[in-house]
DNA sequence: TTTTGTTTAGTGTTAAAACATTTAGGTTTG
DNA sequence: CAAACCTAAATGTTTTAACACTAAACAAAA
């Protein structure tokens, strides 16, 4: 549905300042979607994201400020999300041998577990988002948004 | 900056996750950016996101519910952000006439000049984000945003 | 009319975000 | 070396989000 039906917006509105709605709405309506569908596995959006960035950099781990900075949310107050993971057995934290005020954190066995699984029942629920978009749309969509940000 | 870039990401990744990924990035980068330039004002996004929808809908007012099928983050508790704001001031609550149960919340005076003011400091500051679009790709990004939630 | 169900707004509670501050370890310089 | 300074992680505190739940008013039907 076109913004404008979702937001029921009746006066016209410069093409930027749309935009700039339409990622703000379409963002929050995709955060929404996920946070659905992690539910079920008892995570929340950036707990998520801090598994995946783990695994995307396995096995070595990262530290702290490392994670923060490839995190979605550059906000998230990494030192808690990560204890909580640790709690849940989905990473493993180890101090760092020649700096020790670091920490160096790791994916656990458990935790790439649960990305496959997640990952599994994404692929059964179909519900990929975005799937109306060809390739080459999806591609540029991306470049916009960067350009967007410059 | 190319997301890539941004999140520090090795591996290649398919074009639809990093649109989905493009997303949430610039959304979560846009909000930090009009939160900062709120913050002096003491408005949240979610609050300056019901006076903008008052002020588009004045004079007449809305209901609680139709402030929140209006706005950009519908899991928003509008009770509570109506009656922040109209703690401050800056909007007005009337009970329905005909239907007790509703309340209409109309923005005040107060309200209109806060909106001015920051539309101002906004236009002094020049900081307005997407500045590097034309508006031609303006328009293509809003219309590939609005078939990415289709 | 009374019962049943529905809609609208508000509230209670828990968890998380936001933001500054602290603690501890490391680095540099006098 | 000691003092000042910087950096990494954790913590404290206040505010807000998330979610279910309640209360009141209306609507419909028996």
């Amino acid at each position: 549905m076109k913004l404008e039906m979702e937001l029921k917006s009746t006066k016209p509105m410069p093409a930027r300042q749309k935009v700039l709605l339409n990622i703000l709405f379409t963002a929050s309506w995709l955060d929404c979607s996920i946070t659905r569908q992690l539910r079920p596995f008892g995570l929340t959006s950036p707990q998520y994201n801090i598994l995946r960035i783990l695994n995307g950099s396995a096995p070595k781990g990262l530290s702290v400020l490392d994670i923060k900075s490839r995190m979605l949310d550059r906000s998230s107050n990494v030192s808690r999300l990560v204890e909580k993971l640790r709690l849940s057995g989905h990473l493993e934290r180890v101090p760092h041998g020649k700096d020790r005020r670091m920490v160096i954190v790791t994916i656990s066995e458990l935790g790439k577990k649960l990305l496959s699984d997640i990952e599994q029942a994404r692929f059964m629920g179909g519900g990929s988002a975005g799937g109306k978009l060809s390739e080459a749309e999806a591609m540029e969509l991306a470049h916009l948004l960067d350009k967007f940000r410059d």
